[in-house]
DNA sequence: TTGAAAGCGCTACCAG
DNA sequence: CTGGTAGCGCTTTCAA
């Protein structure tokens, strides 16, 4: 690979001069510049970007951890960061941190060892307190689905809690009274919030939850499938499941029909989520909508921000909180018709 | 960020030292690694990537050029790439090319100046001569889903022509006559061969395919949901149709549906891709299966060959040619029941 | 408008 | 086993 210095000593000029032409230093003559941009091009030059990051002690990749690429919900995550990137010159570096601590807490050092400076992570496995030591030594690091009050101006994050009352609002004004919860096993907030949210407005209108119909599975297809297997098994009526996300939500509806259920006539299946897949399964989903591409982008533009210690002068944290919407669409409908 | 000269200060030793213990060099006496250890910690120190890249001539950053983020396919292609990245304790840089030349020009071009060595290329794009050219710039780089006979020991391809005539075999063994075909409007090889295999196929068999039944579209959701709704108001008959990708199939179905039609009693629908989605559909989609993921993984693999100027040395290009397998599920089915 | 040179953080060679 | 140091490719003063 050519370097500066072939490109210097080949046009004739120094070093200085072609970094300048390289950085389009407005101070150097037409002449040279044409010359040397003649012999970039000849030679096929293209600066190094570390030894530059090295010197003016930035470099220009923006950080994103995920937990993986394939869900759809995390690619939605990662590509709203990666606009974000594109519009500001940046490059994407994307570490997956599976779900596990360890991966996560690799993913984001192997982001901070490249010098990112930008980062956006999603994680929900290490500590609150590990991750507030961390944004206090990443001024431009940002969580997005996670609130930690210690740090609540370094999170874009989403009111479950407010989702499961969402969900349960819709379930009980299409006149539904038995009911069944399909939700995620993993040991995070999230599952347990959207269900104390929903159970707790159940109860608010003089419904109750039972034990035997929460099933807890992997929160994909897969998993759907066989939590919605498992509720059937059990013998208990229900006639509307409110699912943790789109993907088991499809799954579900697949192992219902299956069954012989017709959905929405016999049950109702409302997912979370509101992947693009949602509108387009059959029926198509009812789901909580999660704006979550604008949130990552949000969460890129507010790392931006913070990592240029302008702190924000008025930030009003209430944009910070956002809450899901619900799409009324094919596969929730009124009890009995 | 602490350095390697702090380190080195407050522990006593040279910066040589220190980058021996950072770097597990066994030629260190365990009393001093101790307590070099003891002040990274307490320091937080974390080693310069940048810095590191500059000296050793070489990044630990693998690079990957997709279109999108948000199409599973790619996101599946994308996730191929950083497993083995993962598993070589390397990072994943990844560029979105969209689907114009200057994008992906740009893409490219971002990726070397980041030093990344090897790197999997997606470009539809960019022309055989620039790509070779590249090729000859960066051993490390490999295409996929792209067959340039100039450098066919860099590309993993798919057998597109090869696809379209198993859809054609699959189709016509239903008894099926009438055939529609939705493909892409992009202007890239791929659906001009699946076409013509497909169209070959069905020559063969003494059928033909009427220019009037052809639609194409955008490759998504969306442009299936068009182009099957162009299909029906065409008016002219039709009992299958093969379709360039599972997106598109399954808003082609949608539109179907929503017309009346039901699938595949009435019409049989093709997809191409196998994406995870194409499992969950209603009905489940029949498709022919891309192994993207193996494929992308093979071809990171080869780019960290290559790159190694180890030239395998009993290359078998067979095994770089890759297949679309039908994975028979429930939109097709004989014709008439 | 241009050049000389210091130095970013690190590795690797050579001495000791 | 440890230290001194050159130098990776680049930017950025400071002088000219």
């Amino acid at each position: 690979m050519a370097t500066i210095k072939d490109v210097a000593r080949i046009a004739g000029v120094s070093v200085a001069t072609v970094s300048r032409v390289a950085n389009n230093d407005p101070k150097v003559s037409d002449k040279t510049k044409t010359k040397v941009s003649k012999v970039m091009g000849d030679l096929g030059y293209t600066p190094n970007a570390n030894a530059r990051a090295l010197v003016k002690q930035k470099s220009m990749i923006m950080g994103v951890v995920i937990p993986q690429l394939t869900d759809p919900f995390f690619a939605s995550l990662a590509n709203g960061v990666e606009e974000v990137a594109r519009s500001e010159n940046m490059q994407l570096l994307l570490s997956t941190g599976l779900f596990d601590a360890e991966s996560e807490r690799k993913a984001i050092a192997l982001l901070i060892e490249q010098q990112c400076d930008i980062m956006v992570v999603h994680s929900k496995i290490l500590s609150d307190e590990e991750l507030t030591a961390l944004a206090a030594r990443k001024p431009g690091l940002v969580l997005i689905d996670r609130y930690i009050d210690a740090i609540k101006e370094r999170c874009i994050w989403i009111d479950n809690f407010e989702g499961g009352r969402i969900a349960a609002r819709h379930l009980i004004s299409l006149a539904h009274q038995d009911f069944a919860v399909i939700s995620s096993v993993h040991e995070i907030d999230d599952p347990k919030l959207r269900m104390e949210g929903f159970r707790s407005e159940l109860n608010t209108a003089g419904f109750s939850l039972s034990e035997q119909l929460i099933e807890l599975n992997e929160p994909n297809l897969r998993g759907g499938e066989i939590a919605a297997q498992n509720l059937l098994s059990s013998g208990k009526k229900f006639t509307a499941i409110f699912v943790y996300n789109d993907a088991m939500a499809i799954g579900a509806i697949s192992t219902l029909e299956d069954n012989g259920f017709s959905v929405p006539n016999d049950i109702s299946v409302l997912g979370f989520d509101d992947v693009l897949l949602s509108r387009y399964s059959r029926p198509k989903l009812s789901t909580l909508n999660y704006p979550i591409e604008e949130m990552a982008t949000h969460a890129a533009r507010l790392a931006l921000r913070l990592n240029n210690k302008k702190q924000p002068q008025n930030i009003n944290l209430d944009t910070y909180k956002y809450v899901p919407r619900l799409v009324k669409r094919e596969s929730t409908s009124r009890f009995g018709h």
